[in-house]
DNA sequence: TTGTACGCGTTATCAC
DNA sequence: GTGATAACGCGTACAA
């Protein structure tokens, strides 16, 4: 690959004159500009981003650790991610943790050599210590997306008032039994009971079904229909949604007569299915947006950087799965 | 960030003193080597891989290509690329080209600056001369995955041999009526239309609904409704699939009874609908590592390294879809 | 075993 | 307007 030193050989002229000439440094004779410029672009010439960097100037590399890409939800973040960045000047460095907390911190090693400006990170735990410490000192930016830090620059829907909404939109499609599926303990499920609670139902009448147990869906599916009242189901996200709908589907309850669905994440399949699956969407051009605006924010002006803790809303898709 | 001749200071011995201990040099004072040592742990020491390749060192990095990281197919892929290249001591840079045949000639301008060692590519259009012109002279090896593209190292699936491998699934599946939904003139068209025709069916008899016009499922649905023999349906992708299976049900067409529906990619959700979605699998990792190994020995034995055109061989997943 | 000197490609600071 | 020159962090001769 060609090098400035080489096209001032060639055009018989210095080194810092080429480098004037391709930095666009006006105080430049112009016979000499075009000559420089012609060579360069003869030769393909591209200026060596390590080189440039070595001399204090920022790498325009930022990090991206995901917990897993090949997640359709994660997948999309990423592409939101990359398109922001690559309109503000810079490119992407890809790492998946597989939700392995020893592989996030392998991953901050290999950023830190390469010297990336900053780094968004979407961590397998929002209480790990690696993550809390807020004091530890980072040698870039750092901004959380999905989660809240406290003390940290994150970007985050606030699941509690999901669970809420949730809760609001299937109440006022008339069911009148509740479950939850999803991990126990969630912020969805928090804000799912609290909303009931708002609305004179009793948390002990809405069934959580826990997700990382075998069978949970078949659990609920008979569950569901076994009883009387027509039952309104809030699922952690679509993937489980589609697989409770399935095993509703086995246990001869009709959707959403029977038994309203309602999914979050809106994955791209959900409008096509039968029925089509509500389901709540997480703006996620918005969270991407903001999360890489911050990022360079603190970067390129860390004095006028504030601290950013902002909670975004996830949006109820009603489709057919909720009546 | 702490450097070596920064630790060299520290600990009184000179800057490459310091390389050969953290580059595990046996040539060095035990003594030295653990004062160094110590220091450079207490400091969170990293080099700077932006630093080493400017004396001709590799950085390691691989630019990977999309041309869309959201679709969950390529989603997969990425992680499999990146789970091979991470242990084979490589990191990622990631580019979407969005379908955008100049963002990929951008990419390349980018990745150039950055003197990845390598690049793994997923062309928008294999026809595209910017791909084909094998004489062009790069900067790094280059592996295309996906597709094929004569004289380049390539890896990807064999679409015809699919369309065949769905023709012979869907006839012994005694489906006697058959059609494609996808992009007429595909590989994955002719290889159907071939197999149909060795078992003695006409390729006029096999009707094709192009997915680039509206309302194409709607035409396909209502087409089989209307039909006395059994249909058998090949998709080009399970998205395709997908939205025919909600207009079949639509026009009351039974699944797999009035027809059979086979899709392609086998997106994780193939296996939760109802009826389960048949469909083909293609061996992402096998592609991804085939991908990243031919780059490595292009990169680190560039002499041992022979030219590479794999086609790889997608599976018929048989679900519920298909009977 | 250790230190000195140099070069990689670039920017920046000087003189001229 | 232009060309020396130093500096960035590192590896590598070479010298001691």
């Amino acid at each position: 690959m060609i090098t400035m030193s080489e096209i001032a050989r060639l055009t018989n002229v210095s080194q810092p004159t080429v480098s004037r000439v391709l930095n666009g440094n006006p105080s430049v004779n112009p016979e000499v500009r075009e000559r420089v410029l012609a060579c360069a672009r003869e030769h393909h010439y591209q200026p060596n981003a390590l080189a440039k960097s070595l001399q204090g100037q920022p790498t325009h590399l930022l990090g991206v650790l995901l917990t897993d890409i090949s997640n359709g939800f994660f997948a999309e973040l990423a592409k939101e991610i990359e398109m922001s960045a690559k309109q503000a000047g810079y490119s992407i460095l890809l790492w998946n943790s597989n939700y392995e907390p020893e592989r996030e911190r392998e991953c901050f090693d290999v950023l830190r050599r390469y010297r990336v400006d900053g780094v968004i990170a979407v961590p397998c735990r929002a209480d790990d210590e690696f993550w809390t410490r807020g004091t530890d000192a980072l040698d870039f930016p750092l901004v959380i997306a999905t989660l809240r830090v406290p003390g940290r620059d994150c970007v985050y829907v606030d699941h509690a008032m999901a669970g809420s909404q949730a809760a609001r939109c299937l109440i006022s499609r008339g069911y009148d039994a509740f479950a939850f599926a999803g991990t126990p303990g969630e912020d969805k499920q928090r804000g799912f009971l609290a909303e009931l609670s708002r609305n004179g139902i009793a948390p002990e009448r809405c069934f959580t079904a826990d997700v990382s147990r075998d069978g949970w869906a078949d659990v609920l599916a008979g569950r569901t229909a076994s009883r009387e009242e027509r039952t309104g189901i809030f699922t952690s996200n679509d993937l489980q949604a589609l697989e409770l709908l399935n095993r509703l589907h086995a246990h001869g309850v009709t959707v959403p007569q029977r038994a309203g669905v309602l999914g979050f994440d809106d994955i791209p399949v959900s409008r096509y299915l039968t029925p089509n699956l509500s389901s709540m969407r997480q703006p996620l051009r918005e969270m991407a947006a903001h999360a890489v605006g911050q990022l360079v924010c603190r970067i390129e002006t860390p004095d006028r950087a504030v601290p950013l803790d902002l909670p975004l809303y996830a949006s109820v898709i009603a489709r057919e799965s909720t009546g």
